[in-house]
DNA sequence: TGCAAGTTACTTGTATGCTAGTAGGAAGTA
DNA sequence: TACTTCCTACTAGCATACAAGTAACTTGCA
């Protein structure tokens, strides 16, 4: 478990659930293995309570599974949330992108482009930070369209999605994801929502690709179907 | 307050969920009105901490703001947020339907079937039902596409929405939104999407009507818009 | 050896107590 | 009256203590 420091601006609560959060994602915490919350909480330094709080949040996108009386249970990785998340992303982000054609402004644009260019700059030195320069522009565009909470909700289940783009980094593929969104990009600069559609489309079923490798390769890490 | 009793398979922690999430959505807690962990936990017989992790995930909503050291406020009517969980749900929900026309098997037609006879029953004598009628028959359609989770994530945020609705029953407009769930259901089971989609959309944009009347009628519950 | 009952150690759920921060009113001052 | 300062009452965040349930181990018996 990789422990950072408190930001001073952040409750114990948001600490917990962030630093939580991350090494799950990161895969420092392995899908299947149990926490406890005691154990985590000494860890950060903290008491039970605001563990316990920043698990049941997580618990709420089924990340982890909170077994009463028995102990926290990191999910392993499962397809059909991961199905789910994919879904959610897709058909939300295709309608944000059309509207951000109408909705960005100058302003919106020059945010977008700074990624980009963090984006090219990070793209062979630093692949986890792309990660996170992925999701912020992905979050500009819900900015843009002033649809915030809808990002909340979207974001909490693709912590399933980022899970598994943690397993893929360093390939060839982040490449063409950073070229995927200066495509997108392009398209709302341009205004033209069908391109913008289209490009977005294009993004997203990439993964289709990875999770067919990643499904193969890592299947200590992967759910059995429930039926 | 309207408090039911605790149904015996509930946590305290879902039990102050739901008696809470029912007050609002019925507005039976006021928009605008503040409410103290230590008085709604007095009112179910419980401690605050169940109490305080209930309004902690519906703080995630924004149906409800914790103010740290001050209080919880029971959020006004925000048309934005009004404006986000409708976008979520058309957006989503048109998806599904288009969906469901494949996955539907002979079960699922009559599971929904069976929801707009009660849907027919309850019209005239209790429109307060209809209202749950209504929120299931969207369920099962999430059912059968598989999409438990991302119902989860849109009903979370189509409390804002409810609570509009709640204020709208009686009306002669609940008859049309009985007849619009029969057109979803019969295009579903006719498997056509396209009427699907129409339909749905048809029946989504009642809203927009609605929304017009009361936002001129209750504006004591509306919050001003920030900017 | 194999099995069953009892015990113990460990887990989360919940209650309670303490801390720190807010708001509003009382009292004092100009 | 108008303003400032202090005090009190109240809030949620967090720590801690206890309750209740689980599972694995130990013990005893056949």
């Amino acid at each position: 478990m990789v422990i950072t420091p408190k930001n001073p601006s952040e409750s114990n609560r948001e600490y917990a659930f962030r630093t939580i959060s991350e090494n799950i994602i990161s895969l420092d915490i392995e899908p299947g293995s149990m926490i406890g919350e005691q154990e985590i909480a000494t860890m950060l330094g903290l008491s039970r309570t605001p563990v316990h709080e920043a698990l049941l949040e997580l618990s709420k996108s089924k990340i982890v599974d909170i077994l009463p009386q028995k102990g926290c249970l990191v999910s392993m990785i499962d397809s059909e949330l991961i199905r789910e998340a994919r879904f959610l992303r897709i058909t939300v982000e295709t309608a944000l992108v059309e509207d951000a054609c109408e909705l960005a402004k100058e302003e919106d644009l020059r945010l977008l482009e700074d990624n980009l260019e963090l984006q090219e700059f990070y793209l062979v030195k630093d692949p986890l930070k792309l990660l996170t320069l992925d999701n912020e522009f992905h979050e500009i565009i819900y900015r843009i369209c002033n649809k915030m909470q809808c990002h909340y909700m979207v974001s909490l289940m693709s912590m399933h999605f980022d899970r598994v783009r943690s397993l893929s980094l360093h390939s060839v593929k982040d490449l063409k994801i950073v070229s995927d969104h200066r495509a997108i990009f392009e398209a709302i600069k341009k205004k033209d929502p069908a391109a913008a559609r289209a490009a977005f489309q294009k993004h997203m079923a990439r993964f289709e690709l990875d999770w067919n490798i990643i499904s193969r390769e890592y299947k200590k890490y992967i759910a059995e179907p429930s039926h």
